[in-house]
DNA sequence: GCCAACGTTGGC
DNA sequence: GCCAACGTTGGC
């Protein structure tokens, strides 16, 4: 999952605890996180930002549930289309585990032979939630010391 | 249903 | 600040 720091960080997660994964607006990472199950493990991505890499590791603590956000008039993330009984968008609660021992990088994992399928590496790979393997996550654990 | 215009993302 | 990639919008 993707955040950009100055917006929300792994050090602010490590301080609320858990946060509403809320204001995502695109159906393919809405649909990430609807398949996501309690006890999934995320890897926090730090973008936008100098460097850009992978910071720590969160959990999933809640599933899927209609995002707050889309009907807060005037709120940076309000949806007209959406309403109470048929909520468009829906966010996970995130849970903060852990912050990466050694922050890992995007030159370094690009560079790394072992991640070069990873969806976030490919050009213009924009989507604030993908899908990450067991081999390239177990491999970027390991990078991070987490 | 096509596609041009436009807005956003995000690395560089 | 630039710009490529890509999603969305809206006219036709």
């Amino acid at each position: 999952m993707k955040s950009e720091p100055e917006t929300y960080s792994i050090d602010q997660l490590k301080t609320d605890g858990v946060t509403p994964w809320e204001g995502v607006r695109n159906y393919q990472a809405r649909n990430h996180m609807k398949a996501m199950r309690k006890g999934d493990l995320v890897l926090f991505y730090h973008s936008s930002c100098d460097p850009a890499g992978v910071a720590g590791l969160g959990v999933i603590r809640a599933e899927a549930h209609p995002d707050e956000s889309q009907f807060q008039r005037g709120g940076l993330y309000f949806d007209t289309k959406a309403t109470r009984e048929k909520p468009i968008w829906y966010c996970v609660d995130v849970a903060f585990r852990k912050k990466a021992k050694r922050f890992v990088p995007l030159s370094e994992m690009r560079a790394d032979t072992e991640l070069t399928s990873m969806v976030v590496l490919q050009r213009g790979s924009r989507l604030s939630v993908q899908l990450v393997s067991e081999a390239h996550f177990s491999h970027i654990c390991r990078l991070a010391g987490l």
